[in-house]
DNA sequence: CGTCTGCTTGATAATTGTCAAGAGGCGTGG
DNA sequence: CCACGCCTCTTGACAATTATCAAGCAGACG
């Protein structure tokens, strides 16, 4: 599909002239007068991009981009304003406010369309749906090394296999790496003063873990164990602060992440308090067969029963007593250890 | 104390220039004639800000912002390119790298000195210790006006009174204000199926809460509650959002807010799975103190027992219970319904 | 003065953890 | 190939913890 481009411009030539060059080159483009019908025009055409003067009568660059980004739905849109040549006190306005990029007039359409293609080809790289939690970011990271931003960047991160019930990082650590699962599973737990256990996170193939010391460069907080064998990519801290630190989309998508996760913990700690153990691992058991999607569904899945207890935050033997009472019920089946789930809607609803 | 400015730059007339221009205007100046010696200038002196040309032998200027960008001491020094006039192609990879600024040559002293206040003030706005979990962020936003960015901010929000036990927002309302206490105090919390509640946060004065729903526009996954009466700024989400997403300094610190927060709630979780009533009612008890710090030290505090109940995650008669086993063991001291603390250390190393 | 609300204690039942012991599987070394 | 030890899974018996229902008491308030 064309990407679509807003054009703001209030000088009839220049404006005309930019819708040209833009058509020619494939894309879809709407133009607008002034600042206020931009305004509009953006609300209604939702573009992927737009460019907009600074000087214009009615309403001004500066208040097009304010409003745009008070809105949720266009404050993420890349803004590129056209200015009467460099001049820095706009300049730095206009970055304060947030804008992406700045062409000074007079420009050649090389400029326009090398400006606008490297300003989409970034937004495109992060504004992937977010239906797996990291892919955007992880596309960022590993295709960065296509936009060959700096050449020091190495293209390739160091790799490591790690055997089951190994240990990746011990809580008290001091974070090196960022960690990426290229396959197999990890948990992380903490540990509290008797010893026991609890399972945080389960991370599969293409997920993360291990930024939340990164962000604050402080001790780990938890460990992470490898519960299948795992091939993980390490990604160096200093790379990690660059890519972070360097870059307004990621620093947004981390957000998003976290948030996220933040949520979720809260939920997780409603249940913890409340929630019988019957329901605790039901849906320790729904999360853990969740996370190893795609094993071995006819045969059912092969959890450590420690691990399901360790998620449910019980004892191992009440978890175990849990789940004879589910086989009982014909909720699950279990065969030679490996648990199939007869009836998960039935889990997921358990009332007591 | 002097503000402490590193400069690097080949040209030795120009060095001295700036050098002595900074002086005279009361910065404590360093300066390094290239890239390497910069890099290393920077680490040592660790300085407030960086002048740095752009085209320089050996390292140049985007040389040493990666290097420096990879080291977490020095990624977040403000970093201010010098350029031989406007050159876009350098201003767009500068500001994809993480510049703060661009000054391009020739230019005065009034514009040097006027871009390295700019910076230092916005820096100084959100380099505070992070002692109260959102001072920061609240000058950023409440000092905002001053820095009159553009007229239509408006410079004072809604404040609304709020009557004990009243609601401000409900679990599944739509977002529409991120809420900063300006006095008394709110609890956030969830309630399960068999209606029991889970306090999450307590938030007193000068602090902000909800905004993990503005953040991704969905949804309050939690409840929040006055309770004792209060008075709360509310900044429309629309605010919010041109705050939020227009400066990259605010979404830093965002992520730090957010990520301490996860890392405070994965211990709540391992606490609520593992520890023992007794425990958790001592671990509430010692929080909800905390944050009503500075009331009516001497004569104890008037908490309410459903609170801390609420917070511990247990039953009210528990929780009273486990009170009075307190106050037999001489921990705690109760009079008149006031709680006072005798050995908060022995609460909370509290064993069993 | 009555009524309401919040705090406290008692009795009892339900839930969950702990200790103990046995069954079955799996790898290893003889 | 088999026996052995080790590990995981499972069940039993019992004790400890915690919730629930019920009732009384004190202070606040109209």
């Amino acid at each position: 599909m064309k990407k679509k481009i807003a054009i703001i411009e209030d000088n009839l030539e220049l404006r005309e002239n930019i819708e040209e060059i833009l058509e020619l080159n494939g894309y879809d483009v709407r133009a607008a007068d002034n600042g206020r019908t931009g305004v509009d025009l953006v609300n209604d055409f939702l573009p992927d991009l737009v460019v907009c003067d600074i000087m214009m009568p009615i309403l001004d660059g500066f208040g097009v981009l304010h409003l745009l980004s008070k809105q949720p739905e266009t404050a993420s849109i890349p803004f590129i304003f056209l200015t009467a040549k460099a001049e820095r006190h706009d300049m730095r306005k206009g970055m304060e406010m947030g804008a992406d990029d700045f062409i000074t007039k007079p420009f050649d359409d090389i400029e326009l369309i090398s400006a606008i293609e490297s300003r989409l080809r970034k937004i495109d790289l992060i504004a992937k749906p977010f239906s797996n939690r990291l892919n955007a970011f992880e596309e960022l990271l590993f295709r960065r090394g296509s936009l060959k931003a700096v050449e020091s960047f190495a293209s390739s991160y160091e790799k490591r296999e790690f055997k089951k019930k190994s240990i990746v990082y011990l809580e008290g650590d001091w974070p090196r790496y960022l960690y990426y699962v290229k396959s197999g599973k990890i948990k992380t737990f903490k540990t509290n003063d008797d010893g026991k256990e609890l399972i945080l996170n389960i991370y599969g193939e293409d997920s993360f873990f291990g930024f939340t010391a990164l962000i604050k460069d402080e001790q780990m907080a938890d460990s992470a164990q490898v519960i299948e064998d795992a091939e993980l990519i390490m990604i160096p801290k200093s790379e990690f602060y660059s890519i972070i630190y360097g870059n307004k989309e990621v620093l947004k998508k981390l957000i998003e992440i976290l948030s996220t996760d933040l949520e979720k913990q809260e939920g997780q700690l409603l249940k913890m308090a409340y929630n019988s153990v019957r329901k605790r691992v039901a849906d320790a058991l729904i999360e853990l067969i969740d996370s190893y999607s795609g094993d071995l569904k006819g045969k059912g899945y092969k959890i450590a029963r420690e691990n399901i207890a360790n998620y449910a935050g019980t004892s191992l033997e009440t978890c175990i007593r849990t789940l004879s009472e589910f086989k009982e019920n014909k909720l699950i089946e279990i065969e030679g250890g490996r648990i199939r789930l007869l009836d998960r809607e039935a889990l997921v609803r358990l009332k007591i």
